[in-house]
DNA sequence: AACCTGACATCA
DNA sequence: GATGTCAGGTTT
């Protein structure tokens, strides 16, 4: 039997140490030693005992052999937090592909130097005269840097460690020796930096409805009972989901456990943050991207040291060190950016319950309009699902209008503007109330569209929309299909056939144009670049500084503004036809997203939602605000074209400097894959798509090549994908190469 | 972080 | 030579 090896990250701060040491597995360890094992090692010089993780283990040494020392023990004692982390990390790269560098990244935060975080002080505790003969001591055996930090200490009670490390240029070994001696003490003192800025705290009791309330009893309970299944909570916008997780978050945390709660980052407001602020007080502490590093890692030993019951933040907060977490709540469930874009692509949905699995908390998705993946899981019974039917309070759901564009067209109306819409504009401005035109920016990529009929050129073997590229070219970013850019429309022959595109900034010209005299705000990429330019657009509308508000979708995210009574829609479509499978989901989420903004306080809302397919379901689903009729038809669509969550999709992604060598490595791969489905039997139940060129075929002078593989079993992806990454890493052609593995991808490549 | 090393400095 | 200071490097 040959040696084994143990990968182990030693559990001292400091970023040269933030990588791992490869020990030898002594064998009467061997059953101990698994990924996450906590462990004492020899290292250094001395072979002192250090405590590390185990993070891998193999069967070769990547080290000189003589040079690797075995483990001295394995700690079997409670869990602790880091095991469960470094386990977690190993199950998301068995899960979603990457490596355990990559997942490990994600999981541990960079250790940052002790110096910005830790506020080190020396004090003397000699007497005074002891010190000054010392003092003359020193200066007689001319031990320079002891008569300096004497001298110091002498003038100053209290000195900081750092100042005199680098100003005073003192060694560390001078102060340790004075230490020791018993003539100064140093003391060490953290200083957490709180993100979240205490104001005075106006709690205001909640009062739930019926429904809430039931909802709330009805998971505390299960909760009671130790049933941990995740809840899928189906709320519509304002239906007070808020209310329903801060009354389970206080159940919770006065049981000793600590909650970890998700939320997109772009609804991360200071609004949103009060509301569990003015709550829980300063036990709640906030993760954002905006944090630096520093700070991040703060955040980390805070919840370490439970000195925090509630984490906040995006993606990324889902790996809080907290020793007891009790509960994980994703609220937007939907939201795309809970799928990770770089490796390792994991889904904050999954880990969260297998996370929530290691450490027996409950889960709770919430979204006014799920995710068909939740929602499937939800019908299937793998969730528990709650739905909240009706808004909170005053507010009731508003009237929508679906205007159809071709129509509007018919009657020489060529502004962006229905005339309903108009109308119904011009009214709520004579009325003081606030208007929101939502420009749908994400289908700007380029389709082709006819202005007359509505059609738009699809790939003859996907049914995704073609894509306009800068050579004139359409292309089909699934299987490569090429077609020339057409000069009438294939389907009315009218001449109005064009690549189609409207952006806020000229949504905004033409407001001007046909408004005069309104107030006018513009919130997209370019006008929230600058720090709080979100927040300061926001509340800039919030009291009433404006009469229209325009952007794109970051303002139909969870914002509320009472006096908004009319939301414009101005060209529904426009994500329809994004080039891939997710398309009418993202349309349907968007404009009842939208829809929801409207009517939120006492005044009645309506909606106008302008399109050139009105016939379509994701439309007409949204305006009847019938979110399970949208699910049937879209799931049935699924199951068809073999789509999740009816089945699974393995992308892979090839890119290289050389195109000839990623073109090369796409097409190994693509036979070693039709090879191994062949071998293992699954080769009838699967369809292989590609290899063909990304759709972003070259970034930064690297060329990009997919290859999609649909299943019905998940397993059966993550057995083939097992099986690439050895044929790739075993083959001397794949140099030069880098491949990606994403599951179930939500963005297209 | 804790240790080791090596270059210097200062004594008697 | 003995002893001390201090900066820099290494840890599997």
């Amino acid at each position: 039997m040959s040696i084994k090896y143990a990968d182990i990250i030693v559990d001292i701060s400091h970023e040269n140490l933030d990588k791992t040491y490869q020990y030898s597995i002594p064998e009467e360890l061997l059953a101990k030693a698994v990924i996450g094992a906590r462990t004492l090692v020899p290292f250094g010089k001395g072979n002192r005992f250090i405590k590390g993780y185990i993070v891998n283990i193999s069967s070769k040494p990547n080290w000189k052999v003589e040079a690797i020392k075995p483990i001295h023990e394995i700690i079997t004692d409670a869990l602790v937090i880091e095991s469960q982390l470094i386990h977690l990390a190993y199950w998301i790269k068995e899960t979603f592909g990457a490596t355990m560098n990559d997942a490990l990244k994600t999981v541990i935060p960079v250790k940052k130097s002790v110096k910005a975080k830790e506020k080190k002080s020396i004090r003397l505790i000699a007497a005074t005269e002891e010190a000054h003969e010392f003092l003359e001591l020193s200066k007689k055996k001319n031990n320079r840097g002891r008569v300096r930090l004497l001298e110091e200490l002498l003038k100053e009670k209290e000195l900081d460690y750092d100042l005199a490390v680098n100003k005073l240029n003192i060694a560390r070994q001078t102060i340790k020796d004075l230490e020791h001696i018993g003539i100064i003490t140093t003391d060490a003192k953290r200083l957490y930096r709180n993100p979240v800025q205490a104001t005075a705290s106006n709690r205001k009791d909640i009062i739930l409805s019926p429904e809430q309330k039931q909802i709330v009893e009805d998971i505390i309970n299960k909760y009671r009972e130790g049933i941990y299944t995740a809840c899928l909570l189906h709320g519509v916008t304002g239906s007070g989901k808020t209310e329903v997780y801060i009354e389970i978050i206080a159940e919770v945390i006065s049981q000793g456990r600590q909650v970890i709660m998700l939320i997109p980052e772009i609804a991360l407001t200071y609004q949103t943050v009060m509301r569990f602020y003015n709550r829980f007080g300063d036990r709640v502490s906030i993760m954002n991207s905006r944090l630096s590093q520093g700070e991040r890692y703060d955040q980390y030993l805070r919840a370490k040291n439970g000195d925090i019951d509630i984490m906040i933040g995006p993606r990324s907060a889902l790996f809080t060190p907290f020793e007891d977490l009790g509960l994980i709540i994703i609220d937007e469930e939907h939201e795309g950016s809970y799928k990770s874009e770089h490796p390792p692509k994991y889904h904050a949905r999954e880990v969260a319950i297998e996370r929530a699995r290691l450490s027996g908390a409950g889960v709770i998705l919430g979204s006014a309009t799920p995710s068909l993946e939740a929602y499937y899981k939800a019908l299937q019974g793998e969730y528990i699902l709650y739905t909240l039917p009706t808004r909170n309070g005053d507010g009731c759901l508003p009237d929508i209008w679906v205007e159809d564009l071709r129509e509007e067209l018919k009657k020489r109306n060529k502004s962006i503007f229905s005339i309903r819409l108009k109308e119904l504009m011009l009214d709520r401005l004579q009325k003081k109330e606030q208007i929101m035109l939502f420009i749908n920016r994400r289908g700007y990529a380029g389709f082709v569209s006819c202005r007359s009929c509505g059609y738009v050129m699809k790939c003859p073997h996907c049914d995704i929309s073609l894509t306009a590229h800068n050579n004139g070219k359409l292309v089909c970013h699934y299987c490569g299909h090429e077609a020339a850019m057409p000069d009438k429309c294939p389907s009315c022959s009218s001449k109005y056939i064009a690549s189609f595109g409207t952006g806020t900034q000229k949504v905004e010209e033409m407001v001007r144009k046909e408004f005069p005299g309104a107030r006018i705000l513009r919130m997209d990429m370019d006008t929230t670049k600058q720090k709080d330019g979100h927040e300061k657009i926001l509340a800039a509308f919030s009291n009433q500084e404006a009469d229209i508000l325009v952007g794109t979708q970051m303002i139909v995210k969870g914002h509320d503004f009472p006096r908004v009574t009319l939301v414009g829609i101005l060209a529904a479509d426009l994500s329809l036809y994004a080039s891939d499978y997710r398309a009418s989901e993202r349309t349907y989420q968007l404009l009842a997203q939208a829809a929801g903004r409207a009517g939120r306080g006492k005044l009645p809302g309506e909606v106008v939602i302008q399109t050139y397919q009105p016939e379509h379901y994701s439309i007409v689903a949204a305006s009847h605000n019938d979110y399970e009729g949208f699910y049937r038809q879209e799931m049935n669509y699924r199951k068809m074209l073999m789509y999740p969550p009816a089945a699974h999709i393995l992308a892979v992604l090839i890119a290289a400097k050389d195109e000839g060598k990623g073109l090369l490595a796409s097409e190994l791969i693509s036979g070693a894959t039709k090879e191994w489905l062949s071998a293992e039997g699954f080769e009838k139940e699967t369809v292989v798509i590609g290899p063909a060129p990304a759709s972003l075929s070259r970034a930064n002078d690297i060329y990009r090549f997919m290859l999609y593989i649909k299943q019905l079993e998940y397993r059966v992806l993550i057995g083939l994908k097992n099986y690439l990454e050895g044929y790739i890493n075993y083959s001397e052609q794949f140099n030069g190469c880098t491949v990606q593995f994403d599951f179930d991808p939500m963005n297209s490549y």
